[in-house]
DNA sequence: GTATCATGTTATATAACCTAACATATATTC
DNA sequence: GAATATATGTTAGGTTATATAACATGATAC
């Protein structure tokens, strides 16, 4: 995972914050984590703390909702988006893997 | 400015995380507020809200400090860079004032 | 027309943050 | 070396932000 992306993912941002990025209002924040749309991390006191990538995702429910889509519906479109995600990964690293092998295999010609 | 900039100065973070951002105690960034060398704006109820910009530069306070620097000496050191960046500002006054629309923007969500 | 869904609202408790004042160790100046 | 200045610690008391939980409600679906 590259640095931006990790700095995405940081999870640094009080719901407040969240509420005036999002213009969500708490309850509705609240109600999406409990059906695990979004899952921030806690802080030492239990106060939620979101990274930006959660402000996107918020976004997007926000974007599925009004579009017509429930909460279910939308349960399953990020399910089928980490998939995808998933196999991405999967073909990455195995790339990664056969260039590994190349590259040992141009190695040798240095020696 | 371009976006990412922009990004960057978004004031958004409350002073627990930059206390966790940047290992300096609450009062520390207090006092350094004191004196100005930042200026993190206030939210609906009075309270500190820094950008990612603000724990780059409380990050290099702490090293000027730790190098030996006062607190004034670092304000100069500060001034220095303002007046050295001018020239550029200049040059990019139309992108200011439309960075000034957005931080507009921005301020409406404290009302 | 009743059940479900997404959200509003309210109450109560705790955590986070605010300012201001006084304390202190270290370095500086006279 | 006593007085001053600097940067930070600490404490007290008050305000704001967030937490959970429960009950309420308009809209939609069946």
């Amino acid at each position: 995972m590259s640095e931006r992306e990790l700095r995405r993912n940081l999870a640094i941002l009080p719901i407040g914050t969240i509420r005036e990025l999002t213009l969500l209002t708490d309850r509705q924040i609240r109600y999406y984590e409990q059906n695990e749309l979004i899952s921030p991390t806690r802080g030492k006191g239990g106060q939620r703390r979101f990274s930006l990538n959660d402000v996107d995702r918020l976004l997007e429910i926000k974007d599925f909702l009004d579009a017509g889509d429930s909460i279910k519906d939308i349960q399953e479109i990020f399910a089928k988006q980490r998939r995808k995600a998933v196999g991405k990964q999967d073909s990455e690293s195995a790339l990664r893997r056969s260039l590994q092998k190349e590259f040992a295999q141009i190695g040798r010609f240095d020696r």
